[in-house]
DNA sequence: GCCGTTTTCGGCCCGACTGTTTTCAGTCG
């Protein structure tokens, strides 16, 4: 039988190779190659070996033909011979090492070659070596080196048994907390957000925020008095400073004066990827970037602007906007900074126009506490208010969209009757708010979520569609089909002409389980074809469908709904996420169907 | 080792912080 390997795993092992050109002093750009492709793989969201399996191993970037030859062959025999050479005449417990914080390749190799650490217990090993003071004996190691591996160690084991990534919204909302503290210091002019953050990724890992400030002193004196401070990691005395929260989350804090407040925004905001190609555009411009500003590398350079600091001998920016005109293009929301082919279009000044939160007119997939007899989850908020709060948010329809009633707990009579009842509340409703506003009131929708069945069968008898205005359908079992058998599966559900939505199309949880194997190109030409949506999921476990997916789905023309899956009324305001994804994924108003008007909307409804 | 709307050869992002090494290397983002 042979071993799969995960993308994870196939990082891991790409990173030990770097590691090890690190240590042999190998060509920089050699190493740089190994990390690029590690950073590729591990952010890939297809399988490398579903890739490899269709030969479209080309398709990663920073994996060139050596790096294939060798993934071709891991996949074949489980090994790669050129590795092994490469790791052979270093000592294996220095890989183990490479996962605790703050050692790297070289120093995980020096103590590896120095202590004697048993193999399975390298760091337990290494926990007592240092807590008997043997590590400091080591030449080039001091008592500070020391506790501070010990304190790798601790951290280690931390993110070994709980430290996930966040999700979007507790990052967001977490950030909003640390931004009002700063904000009551007077020496903050403004914070924001920055990284992952900013770009708005579905997880985050540590929260990094800008601070413009002409006091960095009285800043980070303020900020490392915060009472959620628990430990303060590293403190600089202009630019940085470095947090533990009590709830274990880190936070970094970067420092910049008015002038240059803007290329330090670029600079963090980030991706990795986006930035080294901005940088290496600029360069080709003669023009070297950093969180200070841009530096004019050649004399007989051309350039604009007053903001040169002849002292510092760079061009300083205030805003962002200013830092990517002076290179010549258009600003880029930082949702589409990932290196996309993003900065190509900002030369052209044909980046999209990106769908905001105030462009949505109506949330299609919603649970309300009506009866509904379902074998999953019910909603907690009555029809009335949710229909309130939709109000309030400017929508101009609402789907509500309970899960089906239980198959298996029901007659199909009974099914029929429960979806008539549901149905003849809503018409009511709609009724007498009619009477009750003036100008158009909010419409609703008699939706339902559907199971799919591991056939592909609906769980509702045909007799009870023609109550419905709509119906979303999503997979909730059998997770483990086959990839052909599961989309099989789902185009056999979508068939159903009552059938508009495919609700969390990848079935993903965040933190918990991979989403299951569907043939998405097949997927996409059908909901193409017979004029199907995908759904986005606001869901923050969810987020799905995923922004690289929503990148596809809408370069083939497939249009997008993006729906809360509320089930109380406060999840409405979760719609903000899922436009994010949306962003992301380079959509545009009209790629999103519940951008569409009411009437307009009905059409599409019908067709 | 990868990559290409000025290149299939000749390039390849940038700086802060830390510890201990008296001038810098390692790590990180």
């Amino acid at each position: 039988m042979k071993k799969t390997f995960t993308n994870q795993e196939i990082a891991e092992l790409l990173r030990e190779i770097a590691a090890a050109y690190i240590v042999k002093n190998e060509d920089r750009f050699k190493i740089m190659a190994y990390e690029n492709a590690a950073a590729s793989i591990e952010h890939a969201t297809s399988d490398v070996k579903d890739l490899w399996d269709d030969r479209k191993l080309d398709q990663l970037a920073g994996v060139g033909p050596n790096i294939a030859s060798y993934l071709d062959e891991l996949f074949k025999t489980g090994k790669v011979t050129h590795f092994d050479e490469v790791k052979k005449d270093l000592p294996k417990a220095m890989f183990v090492l490479l996962a605790i914080p703050g050692i790297g390749p070289k120093t995980a190799y020096q103590l590896a070659g120095e202590l004697k650490l048993r193999q399975g217990k390298e760091i337990v090993d290494l926990e007592n070596m240092g807590k008997k003071g043997k590590i400091r004996e080591i030449e080039g190691f001091g008592e500070k080196t020391e506790k501070d591996i010990l304190e790798g160690i601790v951290r280690f084991r931390k993110g070994q048994t709980k430290e996930k990534r966040m999700l979007l919204p507790v990052a967001d909302s977490l950030a909003h907390e640390v931004l009002d503290y700063l904000e009551q210091c007077p020496a903050v002019i403004r914070g924001d957000a920055l990284g992952s953050l900013r770009r708005m990724v579905s997880t985050i890992g540590d929260i990094d925020i800008a601070v413009e400030t002409t006091d960095p002193k009285k800043v980070i004196d303020w900020f490392t008095r915060y009472p959620k401070v628990r430990k303060v990691l590293d403190q600089g005395q202009q630019s940085l400073v470095r947090v533990i929260l009590d709830n274990g989350k880190q936070i970094d804090l970067r420092l910049q004066t008015p002038e240059s407040y803007g290329a330090m925004l670029q600079y963090f905001t980030g991706s990795k990827s986006h930035n080294i190609s901005l940088r290496e555009f600029a360069l080709k411009n003669e023009m070297s970037l950093s969180e200070h500003g841009i530096k004019i590398l050649s004399q007989k350079s051309k350039f604009k602007g007053q903001n040169y600091n002849s002292k510092l001998k760079i061009y300083q920016f205030e805003k962002e906007e200013s830092f990517y005109d002076f290179l010549g293009l258009d600003w880029i929301p930082p949702e589409l900074r990932e290196d996309q082919g993003e900065i190509t279009a900002a030369v052209q000044h044909r980046l999209p126009k990106l769908i905001e939160p105030k462009d949505i007119k109506g949330d299609l997939h919603l649970h309300s506490d009506f009866p509904i007899e379902t074998s999953h989850d019910e909603g907690g908020s009555s029809i009335e208010e949710i229909v309130r709060k939709c109000e309030g948010l400017g929508y101009e329809y609402v789907g509500l969209s309970e899960h089906n009633p239980s198959i298996s707990q029901h007659r199909e009579n009974e099914i029929i009757t429960i979806i008539k009842k549901k149905k003849a509340l809503i018409d009511q409703i709609n009724y007498s708010s009619e009477k009750r506003t003036n100008n158009l009131p909010i419409k609703i929708l008699n939706g339902l979520e559907i199971d799919i069945q591991p056939s592909g069968k609906l769980a509702l008898p045909e007799g009870a569609f023609k109550y419905l205005d709509y119906a979303i359908v999503s997979i909730h079992s059998s997770f483990n089909l086959s990839r052909a058998r599961m989309t099989d599966r789902v185009l056999k559900a979508l068939s159903h002409s009552k059938i508009k939505i495919f609700g969390h199309p990848t079935g993903r949880m965040l933190n918990r389980r991979e989403g299951y194997e569907l043939d998405w190109e097949v997927i996409f030409d059908f909901c193409l074809k017979n004029n199907k949506w995908l759904e986005i999921n606001c869901w923050p476990e969810r987020l799905d469908l995923p922004d690289n997916l929503v990148l596809q789905a809408i370069k083939k023309g497939v249009k997008i709904i993006i729906n809360t899956d509320s089930h109380q009324v406060d999840q409405l305001k979760m719609m903000k996420y899922g436009v994010a994804v949306a962003r992301r994924g380079w959509a545009e108003k009209n790629d999103i169907i519940n951008t569409l008007n009411l009437n307009r909307f009905m059409d599409e409804l019908d067709k």
